[in-house]
DNA sequence: CTTGATGCAAAATATTTGCATGCTC
DNA sequence: GAGCATGCAAATATTTTGCATCAAG
């Protein structure tokens, strides 16, 4: 996992770049990001940022206009799924993709390298220049399952 | 490619399998997914219904009603990406993955069997069901790249 | 007939925007 | 200081819901 500082660094790198600027409210939302593990939606982002710092006042406007640069820029990566909106997560984790469960939501990531070249294989046969990519297997889990065995 | 025919008879199946009705709207809303290529969003597929059949009066609630019934029953499939909402097409057809280009929005659909395949097998490794699955590879195309090498 | 489905409009959500003011740089 | 970023609230956009009415089975 990469660290939280390195982060900070390739934040304040890109907003240099694009002549941006650094503010509290960027660096709250993706230390929120990578403090918590996990898939959330940018209303419950933002009453991350406001425990994290209470004192801070973020307002959720800021949250989305964040989140979408940190998207664009990498460094975060969104999912949706089924009825749900969508949902972000830290970026720049090695990459990896989604379990979903349609019965109780859980979230399990994974990483598979033969699915990785094979993408690569892909995207090389259509001429694409691959920017990113992500992958969802949609199912139902094993203790759902067991559940529903009992019933 | 899927009949429409073949289609129509599923939705009738299903329905009446869960003792639902099969009225005018939903099959409306199932013909336009089949008869028109692409991804659309809700409000986009009320407008093609309403193209399809103007005497027909369908609200832009019983499409959203149809399109979550059609996606839950796997007659539809949905795909989300960046700032977009969610887009449907039709389902049932062979099971394909896109190539989403981030500068014009193309999407291209490919099947590969390999990842298919890797698929299965990442879900009985996590011992999930599997009822889905869903993958995008997010870039740039060649028609885009060449348009930027010009500018 | 019975029960689910629909349209409509209102309500609930979600997301974006304008603008005065505050902070980076 | 100059100009971007922010909070706030208003404006939009998106989706869901309640309910009287309609229509499928």
């Amino acid at each position: 996992m990469v660290e939280y500082d390195f982060l900070l660094e390739e934040l304040k790198r890109i907003l240099k770049e694009k002549q941006l600027k650094f503010t509290r409210q960027r660096e709250l939302v993706l230390k929120a990001l990578y403090e918590n593990p996990g898939h959330f939606s940018p209303e419950e982002i933002h009453r991350l940022v406001q425990q994290a710092d209470p004192g801070a006042k973020v307002g959720i406007a800021t949250v989305y206009r964040t989140l979408s640069l940190l998207e664009e820029e990498g460094l975060a990566d969104s999912i949706s799924f089924g009825k749900e909106g969508k949902r972000y997560e830290i970026g720049l984790k090695k990459h990896h993709d989604h379990l979903i469960c349609i019965r109780c939501g859980k979230i399990i990531e994974f990483c598979d390298e033969t699915i990785e070249k094979q993408q690569e294989a892909v995207a090389k046969k259509f001429d694409f220049e691959m920017t990113d990519h992500a992958m969802k297997i949609i199912g139902i889990c094993k203790e759902c399952r067991e559940h529903e065995t009992k019933k």
